[in-house]
DNA sequence: GACTTGAGTTGGTTA
DNA sequence: TAACCAAGTCAAGTC
């Protein structure tokens, strides 16, 4: 992982055009050569990227002879210092009076997509810090509590969708996408869940789709349709009313809560 | 922003939990206090973060006393440096032998949302780098957003759709939003045409909501939907076909070229 | 401010 | 591998 902190221009051209007109930003350049570019404004999206797989590559302009710095894929790590910074640029001094539209860039990176046209091309003015660090291996994001588990915890309490009901099945299939949870009910009849952590009017639509197929299935049939969701905006709930389904708010913690108290149970 | 390489843990609690073993990673701290976790795995997207609004809280636990740093909002931009490099810490021997599961850590991160009880909490073992910098003001990004080409594009080409046709408008307005473009076919019928680059299900969603409230307009009725994209999903044109509309498959680099040759005529 | 829609989406799971 | 779907989506535009 390379930071470099500089003042700098930007443009990716590809699927669209994006400039960056010149500021003070940072550019992360990882293992993968993949380049981000990041202000202080906005959310983690950088204003501008080049994802993997792509070559990076370096124009220095600020020498005698221009030289070029070309990492190449597998090599990349290598050349790259172990964990104490490795700071390739003596100290600047910021405050110098330069115009700042007419100096010529110091540097150039350009990463370009390897499987299409995409290209980044970034060019740097001054240099404030540049930096890089080997992260090793990252073991990895561990989560819980999006809808899968929502799914799994509803599958295996299904008596909350009514008494006497049970389970067919989990992403019970149909030709346009397998159903969250297939039970049936009480009185034998099949019920279609669609499950959303927020439950939004595309949600409905998605259970619409898979109760209109079912209902054309004739040893299925009628197959009630039901909106299950930890929250509910109002039109949906209005759409699901109006298509004929249920809505169920699911209260994750209790869910929880009764799956760990079932396991306790054996 | 200040960007700091450190060993670390971090966890997210909210709307899920996100759990991040000890690893050495690259965390940025931006001027509104949002934090963003990075490893080089992934695309742009952080492993971990806390988005803004947000309050951010540091707890030092390698001193005699504990310290606290604590940045709070509009002065957060104050107590940074400027430009140049402001290196809290000194230099660490990363080859230090140290059981790396049993050490406390020397740091401790806390991000919290303002609007909401999540958190982000990360505990830093070993720091090899703390910067920070004042990045200014973002300029911006500026799109020459292309997209819209397609639509752009086939309006002029509307004979694409079949021969004798004509266009009627773009963007043609309904009760539910605009249909991307309005024909009318060699018989006279109106079509309807939804356009996307990649066709889904949802798009098909939207052309059945369109094609329905069109076919109460008796001015209009009977109206064909058309669903047109560079690419379309087995999905999407099995619910298409379900509904009665045709698929077109769009070749932008076919259409671009025949729209630079119209422009030739000229 | 809430809702809708698209994204250079990214990421995960399954057929 | 391709397709489909969810995301702590983000971001832009509209109502």
């Amino acid at each position: 992982m390379r930071i470099i902190v500089a003042d700098c221009e930007a443009e990716y051209t590809g699927r669209l055009l994006a400039r960056l007109p010149r500021a003070r930003r940072v550019i992360m350049v990882k293992a993968d050569e993949s380049v981000l570019i990041f202000s202080e404004a906005g959310a983690y999206k950088p204003l501008n990227w080049m994802a993997a797989p792509c070559r990076f590559r370096e124009t220095r302009l600020d020498d005698e002879d221009q030289t070029v710095a070309d990492t190449d894929g597998e090599d990349a790590a290598a050349e790259k210092s172990d964990v104490d910074a490795d700071t390739d640029q003596p100290d600047i001094d910021m405050d110098a009076d330069v115009d700042a539209d007419t100096d010529q860039p110091v540097s150039i990176l350009q990463a370009t997509a390897l499987k299409s046209s995409d290209a980044l091309v970034i060019r740097l003015y001054r240099v404030y810090s540049d930096e890089s660090f080997d992260l090793g291996r990252e073991p990895g994001l561990v989560k819980d509590g999006v809808e899968d588990n929502l799914q799994h915890l509803l599958a295996e309490q299904i008596g909350r969708i009514g008494h006497g009901a049970r389970l067919v099945r989990r992403e019970f299939p149909t030709p346009v996408g397998p159903v969250d949870i297939m039970a049936v009910d009480g009185q034998g009849r099949h019920v279609a869940i669609e499950i959303k952590r927020h439950g939004g009017v595309d949600g409905v639509e998605q259970l619409t789709r898979y109760v209109h197929f079912l209902n054309e299935d004739s040893t299925l049939r009628p197959v009630r349709g039901m909106f299950a969701a930890q929250t509910i905006t109002p039109q949906a709930r209005t759409l699901a009313a109006s298509r004929g389904f249920e809505c169920l708010i699911l209260d994750y913690d209790d869910m929880k809560k009764e799956g760990e108290t079932d396991l306790t149970l054996f």
